[in-house]
DNA sequence: TCCGAAAGTTAGCCTAGGCTAAGAACTGTT
DNA sequence: AACAGTTCTTAGCCTAGGCTAACTTTCGGA
């Protein structure tokens, strides 16, 4: 039987890895797509509505900025805007909100669980969540439902 | 005592949820940084050198594309470079190389422990362990200490 | 009503990170 | 020693996502 340790599984295939860097790249690309709707759903739901500017201050970034974003987000149909009178989220846009806001309160939640403060697995969710594979998140709710349930 | 629901603790500060957003955005930054070190570092180790090819090969990207970012890699003073000779890592890129390589077997193991198989468990690690905090990786360290210290 | 402040857009710029196509430079083999 | 094939670079292009400065549009209060 040939060498076979147990910690380092260093280089997989390259086809592999490279697939694996490509869907990291896809993810990257959606990430900010999910950041606008998810916010934009947040703050029709708390206040009900979504200016622009609001959306510029929580995301801490230029309204020049957030117009352009807008624009693709429109041009990729998530999002509809009525100018001066806020952003609203196309049925896609709807869709993709609530699956970001449920995985968002999923890894928060799976966080806690692992021993995290609450701010910190805010924090942290806001990265994580868009990296999180659904065979992953699916292992967070088990985990969480072994524990909780 | 005002309202005080469980579930959704939807809308931090504006302040607050810039800087978590701005923190993200850095993460962003360094991660192709990351990617490469580690990845040219698993290279040299493993194959005696690194050729800016296979760095291609196994990101999935163009030589060209490479060249580029092993350009940024060189400016920002974490490789170094012989032409035909492969890439090399300044003692600042070993550095990194090294500290991804163990947050990035951090993550591996946990997902493991949290119930992912050992594929999907590589997989995410690629896109988690650049956007996971200091302290959640401490979170996570103690977990696996807690199960299988 | 009108006018100033707030909100939104536009123009022009930048960096990172992708691509292809074409050319230059090196290496190993004969 | 020379050539074929590999490797690397260059040129030129693109998109996303940032910025500032200047402009337009709308809203609300005096």
């Amino acid at each position: 039987m040939p060498t076979r340790r147990s910690t380092p599984r260093p280089l997989p295939p390259a086809k592999k890895q490279a697939a694996r860097f490509a869907l990291q790249r896809e993810a990257d690309r959606t990430a900010t797509a999910e950041d606008y709707v998810e916010l934009i759903a947040d703050l029709l739901r708390e206040e009900g509505e979504a200016r622009a500017v609001d959306v510029a201050r929580r995301m801490g970034v230029s309204q020049a900025t957030v117009t352009a974003t807008v624009g693709r987000l429109q041009r990729d149909g998530l999002v509809e805007t009525k100018p001066y009178r806020g952003l609203f989220l196309t049925a896609e846009g709807q869709t993709m909100a609530t699956a970001a806001k449920a995985r968002h309160d999923l890894v928060v939640r799976f966080l806690i669980a692992v021993g995290l403060d609450a701010e910190t697995a805010e924090e942290d969710a806001e990265g994580l969540e868009h990296h999180a594979s659904d065979k992953a998140l699916a292992a967070f709710a088990r985990f969480l439902a072994e524990r909780e349930g």
